[in-house]
DNA sequence: TTGTATGCGTTATCAT
DNA sequence: ATGATAACGCATACAA
């Protein structure tokens, strides 16, 4: 058209505020330009960490973000995905066994895994490579001379939170140090995790020296607990995280973790499933992040 | 229709696993089912524990939660919020001046301001009673002898943050107590807000007791600054929070604080919302939730 | 360049 | 109780 006319027309448009309709939209052109995420509550400071930059990737390309939340009592309803509203799903909380990616896979809506993988379907996947990062911690921990060495994992029915004792107990094990049964704990990601399981290993009559924690929400948790304690680090206890969430950083804390990188994590899965959308029959892919350790203030050596 | 033939449809839905399209339905219900919640990032401990239990809420009455993410850098464009996609909004970051409130109310989309309010506009609007909750800091203050105070405000350009500078102000001034110039600090509502005013304040030839913070993500900033120093609290500095949000339970912290009830807040808002959007034309209300004292471990006498 | 018709998947209305 | 039809607001393809 003119270049007269089309002037004319956005004039008439702004006159009226006018803003086309996204249903209507929607049903023509069968793309909704929105992404559901699907996390665990906001209020356990992981899943922020991970999300607020797939939002931003999400909204530089033109995507809006819907929140879903999967809480593992009431599971989530395949309808609220499945029904048109959601060009595709990102999933941060799929366990081994959840059938959610088989239910998006068989109804052809495009998804990628991320922080978690299960092997049971073929993938768009992104995760760190877990494993490697809990056994640099075991040799931190094995060179500053630790033997007396506890942990509160994750969830085993978590890739996550699997690979990350798989990592532990294998680098431990290299020097022949192994984790005592009473000195395991487990659970889920949280904050709640860390306290309590701390409080139990602070119990025990022999408290260990040194506490590899599934990540850093429940680090802050065992931290919590051990100040609660009167404890000072490093000097009492020695406590390594996982993932390198802000707070970690912050001098209240000054935790030693594992650093994963979550811009690239998010910026990854953001960039698969944007790819997929647009040509679904590629081949999957899986992408590994090599996460690093970073040293900060809550390692040292055992009391002795 | 007939039950028979009822279970049939229902049973070849189940077949087709036919879930019906959000699309269409809102093209001709004009409801969407969505409510918009504008936030900043996520990233900012204060929000997730804001927007969580309206998320919930919302969940639970059969909505779902569209993030928008409004920066203080590129504004919010109102289209994003006006394509028809959302039946509601809920506003958390309204600033004294913004915009949206009115672009809003002039295309007739319900909307609610909470923990923010405006006063250029008449809307439904869910605020703590911040003035107050600020003089009872300032009593407090007081009657453990302090003379010698500072503080780290949030903007003047948010109800929030000048209301608890005037109920601090106010509260202090009863008793002849001023805040020196130099020792206020002013800054947005975040971690590095706090941190880098409480090193400045820190700096002072004669630093502040105790230091008065704008909501607890400051005070959090200024209590990894102060550790950071290498200061012990609360027998080198008093720090007071206001918001009580979950971190500042946590004994790591221990922060003394002013509690805002989140979940009453987002419950009130929530409900105000949906009764709007059922009965557009209903008088506006104003809920406020007072708040109150939470002592903890970050307060004490001045060192003296 | 402009106008007109069709379809997207629902809900609602109106006959049958 | 059932079946047909219009309308929602847009995009698209086609005709004028």
């Amino acid at each position: 058209m003119s270049e007269a006319t089309r002037n004319r027309i956005m004039e008439a448009a702004r006159a009226l505020s006018y803003v086309p309709s996204e249903a209507g939209r929607s049903l023509s052109t069968k793309a909704t330009k929105r992404i559901g995420v699907v996390s665990a509550e906001l209020t356990n400071p992981f899943f922020p960490q991970l999300i607020e930059p797939m939002r931003e990737g999400l909204e530089k390309r033109g995507y809006r973000t819907l929140l879903i939340t999967d809480r593992a009592e009431n599971p989530l309803e395949i309808g609220l995905l499945a029904d048109g509203s959601l060009d595709g799903v990102i999933l941060t909380t799929a366990t081994l066994g959840s059938s959610l990616p088989h239910e998006l896979a068989s109804r052809r809506i495009p998804f990628v895994l991320v922080n978690r993988e299960i092997d049971s379907i073929a993938a768009d996947t992104c995760v760190m490579d877990n494993r490697s990062g809990a056994e640099q911690v075991a040799q931190l921990l094995i060179r500053l001379g630790h033997r007396r060495v506890g942990a509160i994992f994750g969830p085993q029915e978590t890739s996550t939170g699997r690979d990350r004792e798989v990592g532990l107990r294998a680098g431990l094990s290299e020097v022949g140090v192994s984790l005592p049964r009473n000195l395991t704990r487990r659970g889920p990601f949280s904050y709640e995790t860390g306290h309590r399981a701390m409080r139990e290993l602070l119990d025990n009559p022999t408290p260990p020296a040194a506490v590899f924690c599934g990540n850093d929400v429940i680090a802050l948790g065992a931290h919590s607990a051990a100040i609660g304690r009167g404890l000072r680090l490093p000097r009492d206890l020695t406590i390594v995280g996982f993932d390198d969430i802000a707070m970690a950083s912050w001098e209240s804390f000054g935790l030693t973790t594992v650093r994963c990188d979550f811009t690239a994590m998010a910026e990854a899965a953001v960039g698969m499933l944007l790819k997929r959308i647009k040509q679904p029959s590629l081949p999957h892919q899986r992408q590994v992040l090599s996460p690093r350790l970073v040293l900060r203030g809550t390692h040292g050596p055992p009391a002795s």
